[in-house]
DNA sequence: GATGTGTATGCCTTGACAGGCATATACTGA
DNA sequence: TCAGTATATGCCTGTCAAGGCATACACATC
């Protein structure tokens, strides 16, 4: 996973622009309306997520026209894995050890 | 889910406190030996850690116990779900309307 | 080419925050 | 009570990034 995949998500602009590209692609003017949020400020973030792969583009007219991606999320899924050990429901190692020390 | 568990994971001092504290409890000092960072800098980090779930700690004696828990990693878990359905195999509404317009 | 529309970029200000260092606080044992 | 150990906190500084505004750039239509 990119080192700074969880910087670009603590942004709230940009999580706000993954959820309405997760429901429909959509140009920056109508991220921007949606959002209510400026134009360069949506431009911005979307260069920031297109980076990191989060989101491509591609051109119709004048128009930019995004798209989001998979790839980042999985990376983030797959970054999440070793600490599912923390609540899945069989008995790992790992589990039992840290539940003889209880303390909570 | 919290509205910063981004944030806080986006510090990578913070992140290799967890993967540390995934393998182990540990001290504060144990913290800043492994990791090679000092001693008020984990204390600070594990603050942050602390008010977002991340961890607890008991006392034992002069040290703290620190202790890695579950919730906000599930937490951010579920917050991935909706995210899924772009890689995941089944192809739901979503992605037959975006592979509609396919462009990559 | 001139004008309009859509988007990107540059500059600036402001705020957040990480870490260094010093110090306060908490607990222990002599 | 004193010294030692473990941890937390306060102050300071430097860095970085978000968003406002103006403007540059790209494309279309006439």
């Amino acid at each position: 996973m990119s080192v700074d995949t969880f910087s670009v998500l603590s942004e709230p602009t940009r999580r706000r622009i993954l959820d309405r590209l997760l429901e429909a692609e959509s140009s920056v003017n109508e991220l921007a309306k949606a959002l209510d949020v400026s134009q360069p400020t949506v431009s911005k973030q979307l260069k920031v997520l297109r980076e990191a792969g989060f989101v491509t583009c591609r051109t119709e007219a004048q128009r930019r026209i995004y798209r989001i991606h998979a790839r980042p999320f999985q990376a983030l899924d797959d970054w999440l894995q070793p600490y599912r050990a923390l609540w899945d429901r069989h008995l790992d190692a790992l589990e039992r050890h840290l539940d003889n020390l209880e303390e909570s």
